[in-house]
DNA sequence: TTGAAAGCGTTACCAC
DNA sequence: GTGGTAACGCTTTCAA
């Protein structure tokens, strides 16, 4: 790779003026710019970011720590981070946490070791860490109340959620739900939980862990201990698809026998069939928003606590009844 | 941030001593060791990677260029990449490339200015930039007759999913053919192709992108064009997940009147219902495999060529009939 | 066994 | 307008 010396070199001029052209500042007279722009391109130049990157005591880099990139909803998010980055000359590292708070503090020492101008976070809620680190951080799918996140409005999604059901009829409802220590997951399923306590209907709550094959072992669950179930509020659409397929399977019919109402709407659900109603959360944007939200950060730092969220909105498919179907089971 | 002088000033020594043990080569007493140990534990010192890399030449950043994360074949790819690579101690930079030549030629840039120590790439065979550049680089899922790769046997697999549908019965197979300007995808279909050419059935092509709507539309194509179908070869689980749904959208029984088989066996498939009947790749062991070729090639230049073909798998779910029901139409 | 200093590629300050 | 040079944090060579 040629450096900026050979540049300066094949230009006739010292390094300091084709450092001035490069980054446009500085007098720098319009025959010699040409003259080193000339040697630039001859030599293919591209000025090294570490070099740059170690002057500055910053990097182009942006960190960004997530559960797990196999869990389909965190594609959508990395794919919006990575998009607004891109666009504005920032790169992503990347890493899988796995929830595991050891591994994640590995991967905050590696990023702050290569510089990076900040991170966003979509894994724990252990904020210590952030709070001695001083780079600009963005919870993500996370809530923190003094620190800026970005998320959906878990709530309204959880008693959407269940006002749907209700309204459609369901008359003895399971909700499933996932570990206690994602508060996102908790805050949709409490949020549930109380509209379902102030209706006169049957509910039941049944635990389930986020991943594929735990939520097709809760499936399968739920039909041996609540066969009488006739809406599943899932605590994401993973687990709604397990159940619908599990539902399927025993010959019940949905949704006239039972609704199921999942969280997230990840691109697999309107492949089903029948295809799954559910909460949406608008993955790809709240990555979009959060990228967004640390770049302002980091071009300025005293930029107040920033809150974000997002809405969620129901996606009507086939797993739920028509609205006014309520009086079907009267 | 602690830096090696600040080590250096509380230890009492100079920065060339703290160093030394750092790395661990060159003497250094047992006192002083401890001596500087101290410091460094006290203050939390961690080397500064950016420094080191560009002492170097070279960091401990690898870029993965991928088509798409949203893809939800990718995921599982560059799981097993970053899995490899964390655990030795190497972080994963990641582009988005959506088979774009240009953006992709941006990432390579960008890579090379970061002095990533070697790449990954699972997007386009226009191998002519990754001549020049000189560092070493893996395509995965990808294939070129003189550079190191790691892919898996597509040609027994699209081999395997037509003998599959010939075996069980079908005899009016349609092949739902991606893009041609993804080689692996193109090589199974041919593979397909030829084994059906051979047989007697009656079969046609249809031609689809791997997108999650262009797949829907597909689909809808499919019933229209070729009703009489009664066995489908998709190109993806993406696509014959969508043809499922239509299938099962106008109430044709599957796998009884149509057998639908599909490749990759991503995370989903197991989640219909009926479930997928798919040629599995092992995504996940193509992703670690190409890392630690990678790692290999970056240990140990001069290492020869190596190209990995991992094998296929029949996975059998719902969505083909028994073994032996070859006969069940005759 | 230790320290001083050069050098990795870049930028910015200060002379000229 | 332009060039010399210190500095960013680190490693290694060379001397002591």
């Amino acid at each position: 790779m040629a450096t900026i010396k050979d540049v300066a070199k094949e230009a006739g001029v010292s390094v300091a003026t084709v450092s001035r052209v490069i980054n446009r500042n500085g007098y720098v007279q319009e025959e010699t710019r040409k003259l080193v722009e000339a040697a630039i391109s001859k030599l293919n130049y591209l000025p090294n970011e570490v070099a740059r990157s170690l002057y500055f005591q910053k990097s182009k880099l942006i960190g960004l720590i997530i559960p797990d990139i196999t869990n389909p909803f965190f594609p959508e998010i990395a794919r919006g981070v990575e998009d607004v980055l891109q666009q504005n000359g920032y790169r992503l590292i990347i890493g899988n946490s796995d929830e595991d708070a050891e591994k994640e503090v590995r991967y905050i020492e590696t990023f702050t070791q290569h510089n990076v101008l900040g991170v966003i976070s979509t894994s724990s809620e252990e904020v210590s860490q952030w709070e001695k680190l001083n780079i600009p951080v963005v919870l993500l799918d996370r809530i923190h109340h003094d620190f800026p996140f970005v998320c959906s409005d878990q709530k309204e999604g959880g008693r959407l959620a269940a006002q749907i059901l209700l309204d459609r009829g369901s008359r003895n409802i399971t909700l499933l739900r996932g570990p206690k220590h994602v508060r996102t997951a908790y805050e949709r399923f409490f949020a549930a939980l109380e509209v379902l306590g102030k209706s006169q209907v049957q509910f039941q709550v049944l635990n389930t862990s986020f991943s594929f094959d735990g939520a097709l072992e809760t499936a399968g669950k739920l039909f041996e201990l609540y066969p009488d179930t006739d809406g599943v509020i899932a605590v994401n659409d993973i687990v709604a698809s397990a159940v619908l397929r599990e539902a399927l399977r025993r010959g019940r019919k949905i949704p006239e026998e039972m609704q199921i109402i999942g969280f997230d709407d990840i691109p697999m659900s309107k492949f089903l069939f029948p295809a799954l109603s559910t909460i949406q959360q608008p993955a790809y944007e709240m990555g979009k928003e959060a990228a967004k939200l640390l770049l302002e950060r980091i071009r300025q730092a005293d930029i107040k606590k920033k809150q974000i969220i997002l809405p969620v909105s129901f996606v009507e498919r086939e797993t739920t009844r028509k609205a006014g179907d309520g009086t079907w089971q009267k």
